[in-house]
This record gives C-alpha cells, sequence and structure tokens, in this order.
RNA sequence: GCCAACCUAGCUCAGGGGUAGAGCAGCGGUUUCGUAAACCGCAGGUCGUGGGUUCAAAUCCCAUGGUUGGCUCCA
C-alpha cells in the first residue's frame, strides 16, 4: 500500500495553511468519497483541490460537524439521551435523538442553540482517530449508546472504523463517524435551529420513534440571512396562502384535503384544462369522458384491488349494507392482507371501487369493440377525477390532495411505436414547459419496485425501451433506482420554479401488464390479434399539484392567457359609472374576462386593494376616459396612457391566446 | 398511520382560570375624489367539537376532527 499522509502535513511542508480552508476535494474519485477532511490521510501522490470556506462543499463540513455539536450539546443538556445518526443535508443537517423524556420543545431548541455557541466558542479542533471495531463497540457500549453499537455491529468486515471528538480537555464529545469535519468549533460561525420532528429509527415504519432536530449551518451570518430570507420568500408565495388572498380554492372539514376551487380558481383550471385540450388536437389525441365508479371486476383485472386497494375509495350501496353475511365478507375479504384470489373474487363480483386510475376505464373502453392494427397509435385522453385516500399525515395543501384530476392519457400502441411515442411526447412536454416558463427539466427513469406485477423479462424490455428512446432524442436522464409503479417503469419530468426548488410534473410509463390483464388485441396487418403497449402519460401530472406549483414558481402573478380576470377597471369618482358599466360590457363582449372595481373608495385604495389581487392590467377610468372613450391603461408599475378602448380589447385578445411554440 | 405544534370574527392575529379584543374585509353614512390605505358609525364569535376538573374554563386535563412541520408514502 502506498504511503499516506494527511492533507494537513502535505500542506504544511509547503508552509502556513489558510485559516480558510477547511478539508480538500480529491480529483478522480466518486463524488461521495473525495470531500475529505485535512486530517484523513490520503496516499501521497493524491490529486486535490482545496475547499474554502465560502465554497459550496464547505458546507457539507460545517453542517456534519454542526450536527456532532448539536448532539454534544443535547447530552450536556439532557443526560441519557442517546444519539443515532446525523448527516449533512441539502439545506442544513439534522441529528436523531432517543430522549426517555420524549419531544423536545421551541425552549430545549433554543437552549440547545445557547448551548452550541458555548462550544463553538471553546475554539477546540475535531480530532479524527482510528479505533478498531472491538474498542469502538466497547467505548460506545460504556456510554450506554445502543443504537450507535447496533449499527456498528451491522457493518461489513472490512469497515474503517474512526470517531471524532471535539471539545476542551475534560468535556470531551465523541462520535463515530467516519467524517469529514472542519479542523475547529470555531470554522461554525452561523448555526440556527429549525425544527423538531419524530422520525423513526432507521426510517422504517414500526421501528422506535427517535427525535429529529433540524438545523442549518452557514460560512457567514450574512449566508445564512440570505437563507433564512429565501425561506421568508417561499411562505410568501405559499400557494395555500396565496390561494386564500387571491381567492382561488379553498378546504373544508366537510370533505378534508379535496379542493373547493372558487370562481376565480375555476377559471384558471379551466384555461389549463382549455390549453391542454389545444395542445392535444394538434399533437393527435382524442379525449373521453369514463365513469367514476366501476365494478370491482375491473380493478381485480387491473391489478388495482390487489396492490392498490388502501389507496382507494369503495362504493357500497345500502342493499350490499343491509344484507349482513355479505358485508361480512366484504369486509373481511377488503381487509385481508394477504390478496387471496378466492377473496378478490368475491370482491370484483360483489363491490365497486371509485376509480383512483383512469388507466382500468381505459383499457374496457379499448376492448369495447375489435381495433385495426390502422388506429394505432391511439391516444386517448381523459380529464376524469381520481379519488385517493392518502393518509392523514401526507396531504399537503393542492400539492397532495384526495381528489384531482391528471391530465391524463394512454397511448396503445405497438411494441415498434413506443420509442416515436416517446419522441412526440417529449416534444409536447418541451413546448408545454417553455410555455409556463419552466427553464430547467431533468429526466428520471424510475425501475422496477419490490411490489411489482409481471415478470423480471418484461421489466428488462420495458426499462430498456425508456433508455432507449431518451437517448433516441438525445436526452441525458439519471436513474432512479425502485421507484417505478407497480404495472411499469417510468419517465419522471423535474422541473424547477423560480426559487429553485424541484417538482415532478410530467411522467410517462410503460405497460405490458395492463394490455395483457385485459386481454387487449388488435388486429395487425396479416390478420392476426396482436397485444398492444400501453404508454401511461401525463403533461402537468395532477392539475392540482401543478396549480399549486404554478402558483408558486410565478408568485400569485399569472399571466394574461390564464388570469382569471386579465383586466380590472378602476373608477375615479361615482360620475364615471355609466361608462365604466359601458366599457367592461364592451371588454366581456369581446371575451375579455373583466373585473370592475365601483366602491366609493378614492383612486389610491382602489389601485392598492387591486395590486393584492394580482390582476395583470388595471384601468383608470374617469372624466377624460368617458370623454374620450378611452381608457388610462396600467401594467404594474407601468402606466401606457390613455388607449381606445377597442385597442385595449385587441390587446388582451391576443395576450390572451395559448401560448404555441414557433 | 407515526412524532410534535396549532385551531379565538370572513381574513391576519392579541388574550392563557374571573363579563371575548384589535386591524383589515363587510354594512350604513359623510366625502365625488386621478395612480399603493379618506373620515365617522354599526354589526359580527357557544374561542374546532364532545366530555371532565373547578364556585368559575377560550385558558387546565382527556377524547375527537381539522390544519401545519417532519417521518413514511406519493400525481
Amino acid at each position: 500500500m502506498a504511503e499516506k499522509k494527511t492533507p494537513r502535513e502535505i500542506l504544511e511542508s509547503k508552509g502556513p495553511i489558510d485559516k480558510d480552508v477547511l478539508g480538500i476535494k480529491l480529483r478522480g474519485v466518486k463524488p461521495d468519497a473525495a470531500l475529505v477532511d485535512l486530517q484523513t490521510p490520503i496516499p501521497l501522490d493524491a490529486q486535490f483541490d482545496l475547499v474554502r470556506r465560502g465554497q459550496k462543499e464547505a458546507l457539507e463540513l460545517i453542517r456534519h460537524s454542526s450536527a456532532h455539536v448539536m448532539a454534544d450539546a443535547v447530552q450536556r443538556l439532557f443526560p441519557g439521551t442517546k444519539v443515532t445518526f446525523g448527516p449533512a443535508t441539502e439545506n442544513g443537517f439534522y441529528y436523531d435523538f432517543d430522549r426517555k423524556g420524549g419531544a423536545f420543545s421551541d425552549e430545549d431548541l433554543a437552549k440547545i442553540e445557547a448551548t452550541m455557541r458555548e462550544i463553538i466558542a471553546t475554539k477546540s479542533s475535531f480530532k479524527r482517530e482510528r479505533i478498531s471495531r472491538e474498542d469502538a463497540i466497547a467505548l460506545f457500549s460504556g456510554k450506554g449508546e445502543t443504537y450507535k453499537v447496533e449499527w456498528m455491529q451491522t457493518l461489513p468486515p472490512d469497515t474503517e472504523f474512526t470517531v471524532y471528538r471535539h471539545g476542551p480537555a475534560g468535556h470531551e464529545w465523541v462520535d463515530f463517524c467516519k467524517g469529514p469535519h472542519v479542523p475547529n468549533t470555531a470554522d461554525l460561525a452561523a448555526i440556527k435551529l429549525t425544527a423538531v420532528s419524530g422520525t423513526y429509527w432507521r426510517g422504517q415504519e414500526g421501528n422506535p420513534v427517535l427525535q429529529r432536530i433540524y438545523g442549518t449551518a452557514f460560512a457567514s451570518e450574512k449566508a445564512l440571512e440570505a437563507y433564512l430570507k429565501q425561506v421568508e420568500e417561499a411562505k410568501a408565495r405559499d400557494h395555500r396562502k396565496l390561494g386564500k388572498e387571491l381567492e382561488l380554492f379553498a378546504f373544508d372539514e366537510a370533505a378534508p384535503a379535496s379542493p373547493f376551487f372558487l370562481p376565480r380558481g375555476a377559471k384558471v383550471y379551466h384555461r389549463l384544462v382549455d390549453y391542454v385540450r389545444d395542445l392535444y388536437f394538434r399533437y393527435g389525441y382524442d379525449e373521453v369522458v369514463t365513469p367514476q365508479i366501476y365494478s370491482n371486476e375491473v380493478f381485480r383485472t387491473s391489478g388495482h384491488l390487489a396492490n392498490y386497494r388502501e389507496n382507494m375509495y369503495m362504493a357500497l350501496t345500502v342493499e350490499e349494507f343491509e344484507d349482513e353475511k355479505v358485508f361480512a365478507k366484504i369486509r373481511e375479504s377488503m381487509t385481508d392482507p394477504t390478496g387471496d384470489p378466492e377473496k378478490l373474487a368475491f370482491l370484483a363480483k360483489h363491490t365497486r371501487g371509485v376509480k383512483a386510475m383512469n388507466c382500468p376505464g381505459h383499457a374496457q373502453l379499448f376492448s369495447h369493440r375489435k381495433r385495426s392494427y390502422r388506429e394505432l397509435p391511439w391516444r386517448c385522453a381523459d380529464f376524469g377525477r381520481l379519488h385517493r385516500f392518502e393518509r392523514g399525515g401526507v396531504v399537503h395543501g393542492l400539492a397532495r390532495v384526495r381528489t384531482f384530476c391528471q391530465d391524463d392519457a394512454h397511448i396503445f400502441c405497438t411494441l415498434a411505436q413506443v420509442e416515436a411515442e416517446i419522441g412526440k411526447f417529449n416534444a409536447l412536454l418541451d413546448e408545454v414547459y417553455g410555455a409556463f416558463g419552466f427553464q430547467d427539466v431533468n429526466i428520471k427513469l424510475a425501475t422496477r419496485p419490490d411490489k411489482r406485477m409481471g415478470s423480471e423479462a418484461q421489466w428488462d424490455e420495458a426499462e430498456r425501451a425508456l433508455g432507449k428512446a431518451l437517448e433516441g432524442v438525445g436526452r441525458s436522464f439519471e436513474i432512479s433506482e425502485g421507484e417505478g409503479a407497480f404495472y411499469g417503469p417510468k419517465l419522471e419530468y423535474h422541473v424547477k420554479d423560480a426559487i429553485g426548488r424541484s417538482w415532478q410534473l410530467g411522467t410517462i410509463q410503460v405497460d405490458f401488464q395492463m394490455p395483457q390483464r385485459f386481454e387487449l388485441k388488435y388486429v395487425d396487418e396479416h390478420g392476426k390479434d396482436q397485444t398492444p403497449v400501453m404508454l401511461h402519460r401525463a403533461v402537468l401530472g395532477s392539475l392540482e399539484r401543478f396549480f399549486a406549483v404554478y402558483l408558486e414558481h410565478i408568485a400569485g402573478n399569472f399571466p394574461v392567457w390564464l388570469a382569471p380576470e386579465q383586466i380590472c377597471l378602476l373608477t375615479v369618482s361615482e360620475k364615471v359609472e355609466d361608462y365604466a358599466r359601458e366599457a367592461e360590457g364592451f371588454l366581456r363582449s369581446r371575451g375579455v374576462r373583466t373585473a370592475l372595481d365601483l366602491s366609493p373608495d378614492k383612486l389610491g385604495a382602489k389601485i392598492r386593494s387591486a395590486r393584492g389581487m394580482r390582476y395583470p392590467y388595471l384601468a383608470v377610468i374617469g372624466a377624460k376616459e368617458a370623454e374620450g372613450r378611452t381608457l388610462a391603461l396600467r401594467r404594474g408599475n407601468e402606466e401606457l396612457g390613455a388607449l381606445p378602448l377597442e385597442q385595449i380589447a385587441d390587446r388582451l385578445v391576443d395576450e390572451g391566446k395559448f401560448p404555441r411554440k414557433g
């Protein structure tokens, strides 16, 4: 083995080390192994770059070390609390604890933060130490750190065991940890604890519940403040807040996690649907309308009854409730976790389910009559309402609801057509995401999950088809292991919004299962029956979630083509009310979505409240405008002067058109 | 579902054992007004819901619904 020295030794041999250097980054090493601290030995001939405070990579060191300091503080303040894991994350760090007294309160957080500052002020070094497995286990067993010991015992035999210590002599805190860390606690300049939550030991439901404390840390107070400001900005854009303020949608206990779209929100919602319809017309889709409730025979065939039951609402009639014998058997069969085929058959015969996906209905529709290869690919679109039972803790505004609608379609095609269809879908997505101003689109290929249907060979083929199609149109993608749907792998399209958050919108999934299960057939050019392939795809995904994402992306400022009202007319005094009504009538007759403020407020107040409602255009009407049959137009802060009604109508009609590529 | 916090007027929030408060919105009036808040007045709440403790509960306790932040799950 080549001789090794620590980066500190290597650097010091060349002169004093700049105190801004917190670690190094090895060249030509896997990304997750490249970041190394100054005290971890590396081969003498290793190539590396310095990681200085202020660089992105330095944050990982700072945050991981902050997690240690936090755990130290917690154990000082709350003796007997056991430590588990405490990594750096994208926005900060956390550490999971098992605390005897249960959860940490906000007051606890304040105390912990104060103690952290004391520890940081001791300016003590982080010291790395190699240790044998036996010694490590003995050390942490002695401290009663049962989680650490459990973890160590599961590590493979060739693991290098290291511990990191920090703190003044006599008060050193030690953690089993592979690093890397900053050189000194003094390198932690800006920390803040942000939240507490419960979590399961090693992320497994059923394991003991741990207390997680979240925090964040930056290279400077200034950077921390900037981050906190960005969090505030995200809060100000929160779609739930905007939805209320702009009177777009509401929620009610009468239907938890199910949005009520108010008149203004409904206008936007329908504009979105109409926009997608317009695309469908141009991209060769046929829209269908399908039932809400199906015999469970359909969901047995599709596999939903066996694989998706916990998320489905079931629809029973009074008659079924009345027959106690049948009802008891329904209950027993429905709650049986094994998915016993006999029980599924009974359910299929006696019960109905509310659709959670459109695909079974579309498969049913495909086999409605004999199909020819000449009609393929058949792109069958549906804005059907879906109902999915989501567990209480997961629902979130419009972004995660129990009833929603997707811009959903299923493409029935031959295997040979798959690649071209995915290419075409890509083109559609490019147009749409461009229209909404989403610049940054990332594609992920989600592969077979643990709970799935179909043979390995079919999964191989489907996964290969998706990858190949993407390569065919020259798109790069990441693999997302085990994240596919139960019936097939999928491509997920993730977009970044205006403040840098990533959201999954579109998806396209290859499915060999559904056609087989529904025994779908088309007649090929030789008169022989063939099984089609089904592609499940959505562009915006759920309209509800898209509404949320987009609302936050634009911070409530809808473009003219989507805004609930494109213009709001503001009167200077009651004297011009008649003309204002006439102008409103005229604009509406031209199809312009127009609001009118006739309240007795002064103009300044009207402008203020109209700005609050974020109308794209405002039009002031006073005596001059009434006289000249004009409107004093204003867009944002820009006054465009008095323009003739006719001209304004033309302008809004034009700007109100669906965006089109090319 | 799990851990925690929260729920007071349409909205945003104050009050935390002793007679329910403010601002905005609403309604009535005065003002008829030119580009980000005119003035005066009125009305509005079984303090999420149900139990309990107490002479007395918005306030303390228990249960339950909903919401929020996480965990897990996901469009």
